[in-house]
DNA sequence: TTTACATTCAACCAAGAGGTTGAATATATT
DNA sequence: AATATATTCAACCTCTTGGTTGAATGTAAA
């Protein structure tokens, strides 16, 4: 499971439609600031700080060359919080199955 | 898939470690407000807030019985995200896939 | 070298998160 | 009726988010 602030920074950083978008824009390969920009209302300058908010969940990853900034897609961070949310529905899904035999057993007593 | 807000607030909910823990305590069943917050080294109003973010995301509910507040665990929306990462990641993987096949074909065209 | 482009940095703003304390409200208990 | 309990509401604080604009920096092209 990932460290406790990996995953809060991954689902907070995927809890934005607009940080959403930019990611799918990037599974079609890696893309410069301003190519991912582009498609957006807002200023370069916002998406350039969604896309720092990116970096800091290791989603995205940055490589310079000359005065461009190549963008690129991690998949390790979405993988671990689908992991960790797997394992946590599975972890409730028990728990409410028990309940449910609890309350069975009870009724079974009266 | 949620609409996006949904998956907004269920994500932003879900991204800090009091809420997850708030929603563990929950997998054993009902319990009051301040038996939730009883754990906490925070104050009870604090605690009262974070249940209003798991509340908006509908990942809790509330049944009031006389001046004690019963909160329950829902499981819809932690199911929907999880389905939307899986799907997501499924979309990531198949393009990497493409984009690999890519780099083969032109590799083998040279 | 001047100009254009790609990007960040800095300052600012409004709104929200996450916490506090203190008061209000509603319900139980004595 | 008085008191205690459960909970929220309201106001406040600080930090972060998500956006803006304008200036600075670094690199490429004329």
């Amino acid at each position: 499971m990932p460290a406790p602030k990996t995953l809060d920074r991954t689902l907070l950083a995927l809890a934005d439609p607009t940080r959403r978008a930019i990611l799918r824009r990037l599974s079609s390969g890696e893309a410069r600031v301003t190519d991912v920009a582009q498609p957006f209302k807002m200023s370069l300058n916002a998406v350039s700080k969604h896309i720092l908010v990116l970096e800091r969940a290791k989603l995205v990853t940055r490589r310079k060359e000359g005065r461009d900034h190549y963008l690129s897609y991690r998949a390790e961070p979405l993988d671990a919080a689908a992991q960790w949310m797997e394992e946590t529905r599975h972890f409730w899904a028990k728990r409410l199955d028990t309940l449910e035999k609890l309350l069975r057993d009870e009724d079974e007593q009266t």
